[in-house]
DNA sequence: TTAATGCTTCCAGCAACTGGAAGGTCAAGG
DNA sequence: CCTTGACCTTCCAGTTGCTGGAAGCATTAA
């Protein structure tokens, strides 16, 4: 298959399969004429890095998924510990997402929204005490 | 002040003080040594900056919020707006991740994380069929 | 012959900073 | 007078994960 095959059947754009051969995340074979040519399992992968980055792994986790993938003498352990990394982090911006949430649903209710100068968001963002000195 | 005492005051880091001038968001005189000096009103703009980001809305949006709380003629409407496009934008993120989140919890509990190969979790990235069309 | 696709590479840009290098300025101490 | 140290300055590069666009070659059909 040539790039796009693999992207019609793999979801991702052609620019992106190009970009992950170009950041060493998997590698193709090339024809005569210079263009790209890739195998069955060369999509497989792709569909695999697919995945694994709709799920948010970043380009880093998924360069040890693959790897992990290809060696069939593994520990589920490792795979195990890369993926609650991952769900940590998703919970502490789940966290982080949430309480902005709070705030601004409580301004924005506050708020009359009409032709008046008043509004208590823009009187809060003044006002309110030092930054909650979260977000590192 | 100089940059080092707006820094300490606003909780911004000196260097993201001298970005925001850098893009626009606000500027400050200069001192004959072409040290920065910085008003109370610096200062004040400063930390509504600060909480506006904390509060995780964009640069753009920073801006627009600055120039309607400098003017005193503005519509409250208007600062509402901008909020509840931000909190939408928060909202459709908290799905994400919660989706996200539902499905990486799900594999982990099913992975052993022994010693052993078997392992769901690489099971499913293989094997999932189309990735789920979202993230666009 | 030409036009339409599709492929190639390379460069630039997005958000919002952050780190670091190279160097100027000022007050205190010896 | 000189140095040390804490400031400050600018500029350049890197971060994450692509994405857009330009310039140009390959292949096929009309």
């Amino acid at each position: 298959m040539r790039i796009g095959d693999v992207a019609r059947r793999s979801g991702l754009p052609a620019k992106t399969i190009r970009y992950y051969e170009d950041i060493g995340l998997m590698s193709s074979g090339r024809d005569a004429n210079g263009y790209r040519r890739f195998s069955e399992a060369d999509l497989h992968k792709l569909a695999f890095l697919g995945r694994a980055r709709s799920l948010g792994f970043s380009i880093e986790d998924c360069r040890e998924l693959l790897r992990l993938y290809d060696d069939h003498t593994r520990a589920s352990g490792d795979v195990k510990r890369i993926a609650e990394g991952h769900l940590a982090r998703i919970d502490a911006k789940l966290e982080e997402l949430g309480e902005m949430r709070r705030t601004l649903a409580h301004l924005v209710s506050a708020c009359a929204g009409d032709d008046r100068p008043d509004c208590p968001i823009l009187s809060d963002l003044a006002a309110a005490p030092a930054p909650p000195a979260g977000r590192e």
